[in-house]
Order: C-alpha cells, then structure tokens, then sequence
DNA sequence: GTGCAGATCCCCT
DNA sequence: GGGGATCTGCACG
C-alpha cells in the first residue's frame, strides 16, 4: 500500500528541520515507465541570505531562483562541468530562501535499471552521492523546479524506515562551516 | 584502506 | 575569467 506523499506544510518549516525528517523517506522517480526509489540517507540544508555557503547567500538569479520559488518543488543545478545536485525547496516563513540537498538514498527498487543509468555495476557506489545518485536516477536540469508534491516523475513519500540521526558539519563548502546541517542515518 | 589531481562547463562578476 | 553543495582513477602501501 502506498505511502502518503509529502506535502506543502511538510515543506513549509525551517529548512534543517525539513533536512532531518526527510532522512527515513523515500525517494520514488518515475522515468521511461520504471519506478526507481531509495531510502533517503544523508541531507544537507542550506539557507537564504543567513547562510554563506548557500546559492541562494546573495541575490536571487538565473540559477538559484526556485530556492526563493514554492517549496515542494526540485531544484537541480549542475556543478563541476560532469554533475548534476538534487535539492528541494524547503523553508519557513521568515526565511527568503532554502533548499534542503539530497546527498545520499539506500536503493530499493529497480536497482538494475539505475546500475544501467550510472553505467556501474554494483550496488556500493551507486546512489552515495549527490552526484551519483542523480545520475542513477537520470536526473538533469530539465527536472528543475518541479513539484514533488505531486504523483508524477519524482516525489517523496513517508515510510516506516526507523533509526537514528547524526549531524554533523556539511560537506565540501568553503562558507558556513560551523553549522551542523548534515544530517545521516546512522551507520549500523 | 587513504589521498590527490584532473576532468569539464555553466553561471556569475 | 574564475570557481564550484563532485566523482573517478591511480598511486601508495
């Protein structure tokens, strides 16, 4: 039976309280007719104007913008000239901006057909990074700025996935360092 | 297992 | 023109 999908008021608090509750979800992307998903298993938060290491630090833009659009919906960019990052747009009220980045998912369906995608086989390296597990999925700028809301090509459902939670500093950021808004399910 | 260089391109200054 | 919310392969041991 399926799981409820995520919605607005889900969306619609601080960022880094939405990064560490979506730890346990899952992850479904609908492509070519196939149902991929995976646990969601590493987050990061990133704020508006108050957080250096965001996008979204200075002045709306071409790029950043749907970190300032409706939450609920994609934000993909595309990085180091081979990757692409998957972000969702979460905050509260009193923030201007924000975008929680999936990092990390525990693959769970079609995990052949996301091996075909990455051209990898194996299941260790396939979905443990932001770059990899957009790449496993099939994700690129064209999925930017869409609702997750929604039943469609990607979205977020609840799960009964349990376990524990650590924070931890982000990861690859030059800004910002001192905040705790990396958040994984804890190892074993 | 760890560590580092190189790849590679889009957006912003 | 510079740098980036990364990944891979290769070196080493």
């Amino acid at each position: 039976m399926p799981m409820k999908i995520l919605n607005l008021s889900f969306y619609h608090r601080s960022t880094h309280q939405v990064a560490r509750d979506l730890i346990g979800s899952l992850l479904v992307r609908e492509h070519d007719g196939i149902i991929m998903a995976g646990i969601i298993s590493e987050t990061e938060a990133y704020g508006g104007a108050n957080d250096p290491a965001s996008h979204a630090y200075n002045k709306k833009t071409m790029r950043n913008a749907p970190m300032f659009g409706p939450v609920g919906h994609s934000y993909i960019y595309f990085i180091y000239g081979n990757h692409h990052c998957l972000n969702i747009v979460a905050r509260d009220a009193e923030s201007n901006a924000g975008a929680v980045l999936i990092r990390s998912i525990i693959p769970l369906q079609s995990i052949d057909y996301m091996q075909k995608l990455r051209a990898k086989n194996g299941i260790k390296n396939l979905t443990n990074g932001p770059g990899k597990l957009a790449q496993a999925l099939g994700l690129d700028r064209s999925h930017n700025n869409i609702d997750m809301c929604r039943k469609g090509s990607l979205y977020i459902t609840q799960s009964d996935f349990m376990g524990s939670i650590d924070c931890t500093r982000r990861i690859g950021i030059s800004k910002g360092q001192d905040l705790l808004w990396r958040f994984v399910l804890n190892q074993k």
